[in-house]
DNA sequence: TCTGGACGTTATGTATACATAAATTCCGAA
DNA sequence: TTCGGAATTTATGTATACATAACGTCCAGA
C-alpha cells in the first residue's frame, strides 16, 4: 500500500529510532486501549516524565496529539484524563464502525483482486480453526487481520486508514468483552455469510450481512456495558 | 447539539479567551485550507513563532495537532511542511466523504425529527434564493449548514463529528473549485430530489442520490484538478 | 568542470526555568 | 460545627536555553 498512514504523517517509519515523543505516545495508546489507564484517569505530565525518563515537553506533545485523536480529554489549565465515555456515545461509535464495515465490503466486492479475495478466504479458514481450538487471543489477531484485508481491498487508502483509525479507537473502549463461546462461532458463520455474499459479486448482500454482523457484536456489547456499569 | 466535538476536546470552549497553541492551531488550519499556505510549503517554527508574537513551544503544539488531523507532514528532524496530496488521494477522500454523506442521509431520513426536517426544508429555500442572486460564499455557507444538518439528523454524535471532520479535511484541499455557474443550480436540484426522497421515508433513495450529488461534485473537482495542476 | 567529503550553519528535539490560573488548605466568623 | 474567603500550593502554559542531526557550502582532487 503506497498510501501514507495518519501516523506515518509523523513517524515516517524510516528513520531508525522513535522520537521520545512519538514512544510516550505509542506508550499511552497502548495502555488506554489495553484498559491499563482507566477513563477518567488524571495525566500528570510531571509524573509521566518521571515514568518515561523524559522531561515535560515530549510527553505534553504526545498528550495533545492523544486529544485530537479522542483518546483524552484536555481541559485548559485544569489537567488531562483519560478519555470518559458514555454507554450511549460508545454505541453510536460501534454504529459508527458498522456502516463504516459495511460501505468498505460493498466496495471492495466491487474492486477485490483475485489475490485479496483469496487472501480472505484464507483469514476465514484461520480463524475457523482458532475458533475450533478456543484461542481468543489468535481469532482476534485473525479478525483483525480479516477486516483490514476488507479494508484494502476497497482500493480507496483513504477509506482505509480512517476504517482502521476508527476501529483503533473502539477497541480503546471495548475492553475484556466478547468472550461468550456462542458468540465465537456464530462470528465465524457470520464472516462465512458475508464472504458467500462476495463470492457472487453482491455487494449489497455482502453489506447487509456486514451491518448485521457487527449489530450483534453491538448487542452483545451493549448487554455488557450495561451488566458492568 | 450535547455531544462534544473533537476540537471541544482540546478547547472546551468554555474557559475564555483560547490558549496561544490553540489560536496558532485555527489560524493555521485557516490558512491551509483558504490556500494561503500552500501545499509542500515549509513550516519553520521559529518564523512561525515571530509572526504570532510567540516562542516556538505553541507553535510545535499547533504542528503536531495539525499533523494528526493529516493537514501538514512532519519529518522527524526535518521539519514540516503543508502536506501535498495527489490527486488520486484527494479522490479518495472525495469518494470517502461522499460514502459518509449517502450513508448519514440514511439514518437521517429514518430519525430526523420534523423539526430537522423543517430546518433541512429552509435551509433549501435559502440557498435557492443565495443561488439566483449569485452569491457563491452565502452559497457556501448554507450548504456548509445543510449537510452538517444532515449529519446531526442521524442522531449519532460520534457518526456526525466524524462527518463534520472528514468534511473540513477535504475543504481544506478542494481550494478556489467549482464556481461553474451551472454547477450551483445544478446543486440545488439534487438537494432538492435528495429532500424529496427524505419527505418519503426512502431512505434507500435518498442516500443514493446524495451520492450521485457528491459524485458529481467529485467529477467537476477532476476537471479542475487535471487543469490546474 | 565535476565529484566527493569535511566543515559550518541552521533548525529541530529536548530540557529547564518562569508566570499564572486552578485547586487546596486553613483560618475566622456566624 | 459549618460556611466563606484568603493564602498557599500545585500543575499547567509559555518562554528560553542547550544538544544534535540534517542541510548547504566550500574546497580539494580527479
Amino acid at each position: 500500500m503506497a498510501g501514507h498512514t495518519e501516523s506515518e504523517a509523523i513517524e515516517t517509519g524510516l528513520d531508525g529510532p522513535l522520537l521520545l515523543s512519538e514512544r510516550i505516545r505509542n506508550a499511552l495508546t497502548d495502555e488506554i486501549a489495553a484498559g491499563d489507564l482507566q477513563p477518567g484517569t488524571a495525566l500528570d505530565e510531571q509524573q509521566l516524565a518521571d515514568r518515561f525518563g523524559a522531561s515535560r515537553t515530549p510527553v505534553r506533545e504526545a498528550l495533545r496529539q492523544l486529544a485530537v485523536s479522542g483518546l483524552v480529554d484536555i481541559r485548559p489549565r485544569r489537567g488531562v484524563v483519560v478519555a470518559r465515555v458514555t454507554p450511549e456515545r460508545v454505541m453510536d461509535m460501534f454504529e459508527t464502525v458498522a456502516e463504516i464495515e459495511a460501505l468498505c465490503v460493498r466496495l471492495a466486492t466491487y474492486r477485490m483482486t483475485p489475490a485479496e479475495r483469496g487472501r480472505l478466504l484464507e483469514l476465514h479458514d484461520e480463524a475457523s480453526r482458532a475458533a475450533e481450538a478456543e484461542d481468543v487471543d489468535a481469532y482476534d489477531g485473525i479478525n483483525a487481520a480479516f477486516h483490514e484485508t476488507l479494508y484494502q481491498a476497497t482500493h480507496n487508502a483513504f477509506l482505509a486508514e480512517q476504517a482502521i483509525s476508527l476501529r483503533g479507537r473502539l477497541n480503546a473502549f471495548r475492553r475484556t468483552q466478547l468472550r461468550y463461546k456462542d458468540r465465537l462461532a456464530r462470528s465465524i458463520a457470520e464472516h462465512g455469510a458475508i464472504l458467500a455474499a462476495i463470492a457472487e459479486g453482491d455487494g449489497e448482500t455482502a453489506s447487509r450481512r456486514m451491518r448485521a454482523h457487527m449489530s450483534n457484536a453491538a448487542i452483545a456489547l451493549r448487554r455488557y456495558l450495561e451488566l458492568h456499569t
